[in-house]
DNA sequence: ATTAGTTGATACCCAGAAATATCAACTTTC
DNA sequence: GAAAGTTGATATTTCTGGGTATCAACTAAT
C-alpha cells in the first residue's frame, strides 16, 4: 500500500492527458496559454504539466466560451478589470509605473512588472490569478473593495 | 437666420439616419437594443430616435466588437461588472433585493428594479448607463471606489 | 537507441455569432 | 389619403473566431 496525497495544486497531468480530461485538443490548450488565460507549470525540459486546479480553471474558461458565449478577447478584458492592486497591495509608486494597472485589454499576469512588488512574484501563485477566474468572484471582489458586506 | 442649440443629448436622428451615419443596417441597431447595449429614445408613436451621444456610444460598441473582438455577450458581461451601487448610492436593503446587484451576465439597466431606489428612475439618464460605456472608464471607476487617486 | 510524447509554428476547417434581407402592419409627413 | 418610413418578427447570408490537423525538431522513458 502507498499513501496518496491529494493536492489540487500539484501539477501531474501532461498536456495530452489534460486535453483528454477536458475533451479538447492539445493545440487548443496551447492556444489558451498563448492568449494568457492560463499559466501551466513547466518541467525542466519545458514541457507543460497541469494540476487539478488548472483543469478547474480551464473548465471555467470553457463554460465562459461555450455557454456564456464570451469571446476569448472578452475574457481577457474581463480579467484585466480585476482590481489586482487591492489584492497584492502594491504601492502608489508601483501603480504609477505598472502596465497592468493601466491596461484594460490583458490580464495583469500577462505583463512583466518591472520595478514593482510583483516583479519577483510568480503570477501563477498570485491570488489575483488563482482566486478570480470567474465573473462571479470578480464582481464579489469589486463589491468587497467598495466596502460592502456581501 | 436661426439659432441652433447643439445638445448632444437631444434625440434627433431616426433609425435609418443613425444607421447610415454609423455605416450599419437598421436591423443591427435594433439588435443592439434587444441585447441591452443601448436604450434609444422613442417617440409617442413608438419610433426610435437617436442623439449624438447615442451615436458615440454605438461607435464605442462597434469598436469593441470589430477592433477589440469582444463578443456581444462579452460586452454585456463587462457592463454587468460596473459597480452601479456605488454610482446610484442605493441602500443595503435595495442591494439585497436588486437583481442587477447579483447579476454578472447583463447590465443593470436591462433589469427592472422593483422596490429599489432605481425603480422610478429612467436608466437612460442614469450615470451608470451614460458614463461607463467603455472599459477604460469602467476600470477607472473601480480604481476610484477603491480609494485610489488616478 | 528506439518508441512515445512534446514543442512551436503554420495551414486549414467550420459552427454559429453578427449582420442583413424581407415581410405585413403601423406611423408619420405633407 | 397617398407616399415614405417605421415597427416587430422571421428567414437568410456573411464571415471569422474557436478549434483542429499536421509538421519537423526536441524531450522523456525503457
Amino acid at each position: 500500500m502507498m499513501e496518496i496525497t491529494l493536492d489540487t495544486k500539484t501539477p501531474i497531468y501532461p498536456i495530452r492527458t489534460a486535453a483528454q480530461l477536458l475533451g479538447i485538443s492539445v493545440p487548443t490548450l496551447r492556444m489558451y496559454e498563448k492568449e494568457g488565460l492560463i499559466i501551466p507549470h513547466k518541467t525542466d525540459g519545458n514541457q507543460r504539466i497541469y494540476s487539478e486546479d488548472d483543469l478547474e480553471r480551464l473548465r471555467c474558461i470553457r463554460r465562459a466560451i461555450n455557454e456564456s458565449k464570451i469571446s476569448i478577447n472578452g475574457i481577457k478584458t474581463i480579467y484585466s478589470l480585476i482590481p489586482c492592486w487591492e489584492v497584492v497591495k502594491c504601492s502608489e509608486e508601483d501603480r504609477k509605473i505598472c502596465n497592468a494597472f493601466q491596461s484594460h485589454a490583458q490580464p495583469c499576469w500577462t505583463f512583466n512588472h518591472p520595478n514593482t512588488t510583483c516583479e519577483n512574484r510568480d503570477c501563477r501563485d498570485c491570488e489575483v490569478y488563482t482566486e478570480y477566474s470567474q465573473c462571479g468572484s470578480i464582481k464579489d471582489l469589486i463589491k468587497k473593495i467598495s466596502g460592502i458586506a456581501t
